[in-house]
DNA sequence: ATCTTGTGGTTTATATATAAATCATTAGTT
DNA sequence: AACTAATGATTTATATATAAACCACAAGAT
C-alpha cells in the first residue's frame, strides 16, 4: 500500500518538466493546434494536456512523450544520440534497448 | 470517469522511453549504485525504479526525472537549451517557464 | 558449501491520476 | 454589440499506479 505519498521533487525535475511543458505549449501554438485537437490525437483528455503543458510532474511519461511527438518536440535528438554513443558502450544497454522496444506495435501494457 | 483506458503509444514514445530507461540503468551501473540506493534517494520503491529502467510508459514523469538526475542523466543539456532559445522566442514561453517553477522549493503538488 | 547482496517478479491495499462533464472567462469574428 | 471558439478551472467516479511485502534466483564473498 502506498504510504501517504507526499513526494518532493528536486528543482532540476521541476525545471526540466516546466521546460518541457513550455516547449510543448509553444510548439502547439506555433502549429496553430487547439488543445482539444492535440488531446484527441494523443488519446488523452484536455485536462491532462493542460497539466502536461504546466509541467506537472505527476503525469505519466507516456502521455507526455505522445504529446511531445505530436507537436514536434523531440527529446532525444542530436545531442542525446551522441550521449547514447558515448555513454557506457560496454554496458548491456545496446542489447537491452532493442529488446524492450521490439515485438510491440500497438499497445505497450504487456511491457512488464 | 476514465473510460476503460487502453492506451496505445507511438513507436517514438516507446523508443524514447526505452532509451531513457536504458540510459538511466547504464548510468546507475556505471556509478556502482544499487537499485535500492537509487530508489531510496529518489524516494520511490525499487519496483518503480525497475519499471523506469525498463522504459515503462506509465510511470509518472516526476519519478523518472528524479532518477535521471540522481544517476546523472540530463534531459535538457546543450542541444535542448539551444532549442529553447531558437524555438518561438515570440511566444509566452519565456514568461511562462519561470512562473511555473518559481515559488516552490520542496513540494510541487500545489502546482495546479 | 554457506552466507550474503542484488536483482527480477508477483501479489495486495490504497492513494491518486485520469476522463468526463461542467462553468467562467477570454479572445476572435462578423 | 452579439456570437463563437478556445481555454482555465473545478468536481466526481473509477481505473490504475504505487509502496510494501513477499519469493526465487544469481553472483560474490568467506
Amino acid at each position: 500500500m502506498p504510504k501517504s505519498i507526499i513526494r518532493t521533487y528536486s528543482r532540476y525535475s521541476q525545471t526540466a518538466s516546466a521546460l518541457l511543458g513550455g516547449l510543448i505549449r509553444a510548439a502547439r501554438k506555433k502549429r496553430k493546434l487547439t488543445a482539444q485537437e492535440v488531446a484527441d490525437r494523443a488519446g488523452i483528455s484536455r485536462g491532462l494536456l493542460q497539466r502536461i503543458e504546466k509541467g506537472n510532474l505527476k503525469c505519466e511519461i507516456g502521455a507526455v512523450f505522445e504529446v511531445a511527438a505530436i507537436v514536434g518536440v523531440k527529446l532525444f535528438d542530436a545531442d542525446q544520440s551522441t550521449l547514447t554513443k558515448h555513454l557506457s558502450r560496454t554496458e548491456e544497454q545496446l542489447e537491452l534497448l532493442p529488446k524492450s522496444v521490439r515485438n510491440k506495435t500497438k499497445a505497450v501494457h504487456d511491457d512488464f
